[in-house]
DNA sequence: TTCAAAATCAACAAAAATCAACAAAACAAA
DNA sequence: TTTGTTTTGTTGATTTTTGTTGATTTTGAA
């Protein structure tokens, strides 16, 4: 949206994201200036809406409530929704899946919840705990090291529990797409964790919301795997015409929002 | 969802979901503000919905069926509240810590959500996957396979990790707790966890409620390891006097609900 | 029904946070 | 270096929040 108007925008935003709640005192303390000066750069944040202001404090708009804290969660929730709804029901009990970390993919989890006898490997600790309790499924953890933003894992360990998988299905998200460049991400990790979901699956389901077919505030450079024939590609709203050649030769799966509430 | 309106709202609404019910009084206390305000804070929450307001308390709107919250978490669950405050109290930013699984230990993993720059090594996913996404946490998850009730891991790799692990304290939790036997467990395989993140930790915290001082229904028959000298035990109640010899060396901490308040 | 205890509410003074304006400091270009 | 511009910290006025007090309502028990 609206660029940076201070050095300290980016850092405050950071911060404000990871906390979820700080004080202006605590703010300026850590950082070492003065409480006017994070009300003034925090001010024109707040009005374009990447944070919110009470009185005493900042809060996250990114951070839910809820415990599961990641950082995108709140945004375009029901779309995500939607999409976890349509990719639960192409899913079948006794399926085996791999699943790719990401604000979507925890969705997806959420509502795999309904599926039985499930065999899941993936990276993700919250996706991992949210499907290992349910009684009858067979959950990997893949990986030891816990990235500190979203708890997912990138080790070597990981990559070796993910190639030593078969699964009916991985399920992946991107940060973009590109009608001629195809699915981006913006960490090199993820594309090679998705290069090994899919080669371990037989099938690849790509869940992206409406908001990736337009350009990224922060745009990501690194291509995925492109898809292969017959692969899943779910959304919430009809992609552009212009992806409508990029996307031939895929199984395009939409939702409309007011199909599913709840 | 509607934003916030104080800062305060957030750790209200985690408190009141994290304890189910609470009273107005309690909570002002235990955060340190008048009841007025607490009522004035929660006024528009309980309008949004996002909590419930009954004459003399709080209660929150989350189903014990919400992914975060396992079943056996609501089974005396003050005590387990109480007991994860006392922890959360004993362990300081900076230091590194082995959790094992248990839903005590999940108690304690969301009350340390207020720690900072912890290091982490457990084998319960929920615990890493609550405690990696707090920003500075350097969270490692020991295991691959995970149990289906629970989340745990007791595979190869996951005594690999923790043997590896050098920590201040570890946290322990027990079925049941006999004035001879000590500490005892349902499966093998927790005692050997137990004994593996003993041997890395510096200092043993054991977190039992009043509940484990009772004859249990189903009698756990495995024996945790002693603790040493000096080492933690974190209770809701005194323990009965037939424990006093064998808690001599311990260095105990008692929190019942009314005595931490003030 | 009644009463007594506890919880809630309303109102006001005290405390804290915010804002606006100005001076000091930092910075960049000449 | 100097100048002009921007950013930052400080001050005091203004606004918002907070705790206290006392009145009102609700609860539970006679």
């Amino acid at each position: 949206m609206t660029s940076p108007t201070s050095k300290y925008s980016d850092e405050i935003l950071r911060r404000v994201d990871m906390m979820g709640t700080v004080t202006v005192q605590e703010l300026s303390q850590i950082m070492g200036v003065s409480d006017q000066t994070i009300r003034r750069v925090t001010r024109p944040l707040a009005e374009s809406g990447a944070l919110s202001k009470v009185h005493g404090a900042l809060v996250s708009n990114k951070s839910a409530l809820d415990p599961p804290f990641l950082s995108r969660m709140n945004l375009n929730r029901e779309a995500k929704v939607a999409i976890a709804q349509v990719v639960a029901e192409i899913v079948k009990d006794g399926d085996s899946l791999a699943i790719d970390t990401g604000s979507t993919s925890a969705f997806i989890a959420q509502m795999l919840r309904e599926r039985r006898e499930l065999t899941v490997v993936t990276n993700s600790a919250f996706v991992a705990s949210t499907l290992a309790m349910i009684p009858g499924n067979n959950v990997s953890m893949a990986g030891t090291q816990l990235r500190d933003h979203d708890g997912a894992s990138f080790d070597r360990s990981a990559f070796q529990v993910v190639e030593r998988a078969r699964v009916d299905y991985c399920i992946l998200s991107a940060s973009m797409a590109h009608p001629d460049k195809g699915f981006l991400v913006h960490e090199q990790c993820e594309v090679e964790m998705a290069v090994a979901m899919m080669e371990s699956a037989a099938r690849s389901i790509m869940a992206v919301d409406a908001s990736k077919f337009q350009p990224q505030e922060r745009k990501p450079a690194l291509r995925q795997p492109n898809l292969r024939d017959g692969d899943i590609l779910v959304t919430d709203v009809a992609p552009p015409d212009a992806f409508r050649a990029s996307f031939a030769h895929l199984d395009v799966h939409i939702s409309s929002i007011d199909a599913k509430i709840g």
